[in-house]
Order: structure tokens, then C-alpha cells, then sequence
DNA sequence: CTTAAAATGTTATATACTAACGATTGAATA
DNA sequence: TATTCAATCGTTAGTATATAACATTTTAAG
């Protein structure tokens, strides 16, 4: 029996994937509407691959599974595809790791966290007004005015730790 | 008149570099000597690379210095310094640049954090026990255990910002 | 000294990303 | 509807970042 908290940003219990992969797209389709933005199929399909992996997922393997589908992509259809994504806000790249995420919104308005669990590779992004907070009092006291934060925690979630 | 403050983390004045990257260098002898490990001509010379430069560095931009100097290096002989002087403690990766800067202790006994200027590149490590609180309170509530924090800041530091 | 481990040299290759330019598509409008 | 201009995509090539694998040398310990 598992005991990791149920409340769980990792918690996957009674994650029905095929609707979270089925609401991101549309989640993303909408946003593209509003800002006018093309959701072309290349596009569609790389978002879709990231949500079905629902891990950080490396460009070139979107790449070979892209060129197992249509047969002619190479690097920059992949990149484009990607720098569209985060562009319009529907993916994150998560640097250390140097693989893409989607977006679900987890930041709320602030600037996007993320806990990296390297047992099972599964990342939750957090809110935390405390810490965009505790950031924006040391950037002020340094003049320093902030752009964009990376912010990537890696370390062992609940049910990983629980496992051994 | 440069009215940024004096206390800034980036505050470059009375700055002594030839002091800055002796003082690295003898902390980072003392270091080694503590903890057992080999200090050796290629890890020194690539420390003291990185602390000349008092930036970010590249691997490729060590490489070629260093084989100008010595004309046999290869990726593998920088990459393994970097990787000494990374478990040394001595330097640390910037994820979001690919890039590696010294460690000057700034984190204090908490995790690294870096505010990273996009105009000048020069790089502040910044303590902050409250960004650490804030973050070991989140991951508590996610039953996550914290190994390892890449906290990036970019954006424009006091001087760059005054300077228009 | 001998020797075993650590460090380095060397070659090759994998992975990550971008530049440049031509072809195609598609939305806006003449 | 035909035109056209911009966005997108295809394609080739190249640069940048990093690691695998194995041979050789150095070094510290016995």
C-alpha cells in the first residue's frame, strides 16, 4: 500500500490520460484563437506527443517519432515546431535536462517552478507566491530587474521515495 | 554619475581581479587538500580560466584557450575538469546558458541561486534562506525530497539598467 | 621498485541546435 | 477570382555541446 500524500503534485491516481491529453490540446487550440496564432499539424502533433510522453521529452525524440509518422522531418521542423510552443506559452523547456514539458498552468501568474523527480522522470510545476516573492526582494535589493526565472528542483517525489 | 547601489551584488568597484582569482585559487587548493582530492594542472588551469574570465564560460571557449597553450586538448579534457570541479564544489553549471562560473560562495550554506545579467553576462550568486525556506515548505507539501536546485534569475542588473 | 588506481590522451560519435534559402501554403485584398 | 505577400515548411548544411571507449601515462600506496 502506498502512502505518499494524495494530494500529491505527482499523485497520478485516477488520471484519466487520454482526457488530460485530450483537454491540453484544447486548452491550446482556444489559446491560439484568442491570440490569433496558428495551430498548424505539425504543431498540433508535436504539443501532442509532449502531453502523451507526460515526461520532459528531448527534441530529437520527438524528431524520430515524427520521421516514423511522415518520414520527412529533420531538425528544424522539430525546433520550429517547439519554439511556437513556448512562444505561445503551451510548453516549458526544462533546462537542466534540456527536454520539453507542457504547460498546465500549475504557475498560476507567477513565474513556472518545477520539482523534478530523476527516479520516475515525471515533473510537477508548482505555484509559490512565496518564493516569487522571496526572489523579487532579492532582485530589488540588488537593482536587479527580473526577466524570466529558471527554476528546476530535482530530487525524489512521494511515491518514488516510498518505492526505495 | 552611476547611481546604482553600492551594495550591489553586481558592484564591480574596488573590485581587485588579480586578488579575486588568487583568493579562488587558494581556496580552492585549501579545498582540495581537505578533502583528498587532486588539484591537478589541468583542473587548476581550467578553475583559473573560469575565474579570469568572471563569466560564464563555455566548455569550447576553455577548450580552445587551452589548446592554445598546450595544443593537445580535447573535449574530454575539459569536460572531465569541469566535471572534478563541479563535484569539488568549485564551480558551478549554468543550465541556461551551457555555461560554468566559479563558485564564490555566495549561496552561503543554502543552494546555489544566480541572477544573470543578459546585457553584461556577469552572473551574482545570491544567498536567500527565504527562497530556500519557501522552496523546502513546497516540496514538503508535495512529499518531494530535494536534492538539487537550478535557480536561474535573467534579466538586467542595476548598472546595465542605468546605463539605458 | 611494483603495482593498482587515478588521471590524461586520443579517436570517434552522439546529442542539441541554428543558418540559409527555396518551395508551398494560406489569408487578405485588388 | 486572381494576385500577392507573409507565414510556414522542406531541405541541406553546418555549428555547438557533450560523451563513449579504450590506450597511455602518472601517481600514490604497499
Amino acid at each position: 500500500m502506498i502512502d505518499a500524500p494524495q494530494n500529491s503534485v505527482f499523485d497520478a491516481s485516477g488520471h484519466d490520460h487520454g482526457a488530460c491529453i485530450h483537454d491540453a490540446l484544447a486548452r491550446a487550440e482556444t489559446r491560439c484563437q484568442q491570440k490569433g496564432l496558428r495551430l498548424t499539424a505539425i504543431r498540433r502533433r508535436v504539443l501532442e506527443l509532449i502531453w502523451e510522453n507526460h515526461r520532459p521529452t528531448k527534441a530529437y525524440d520527438l524528431l524520430n517519432t515524427i520521421n516514423a509518422e511522415r518520414g520527412n522531418a529533420a531538425p528544424p521542423t522539430v525546433y520550429r515546431a517547439l519554439d511556437f510552443l513556448l512562444d505561445a506559452g503551451l510548453i516549458h523547456k526544462i533546462e537542466s535536462l534540456n527536454a520539453f514539458i507542457g504547460c498546465d498552468a500549475g504557475h498560476g501568474d507567477g513565474h513556472p517552478k518545477f520539482l523534478i523527480c530523476r527516479a520516475c522522470e515525471r515533473v510537477a510545476e508548482i505555484p509559490s507566491p512565496a518564493v516569487d516573492n522571496a526572489l523579487a526582494r532579492e532582485a530589488k535589493r540588488a537593482g536587479f530587474t527580473i526577466d524570466h526565472e529558471t527554476i528546476e528542483i530535482g530530487g525524489t517525489c512521494a511515491a518514488c521515495a516510498h518505492r526505495g
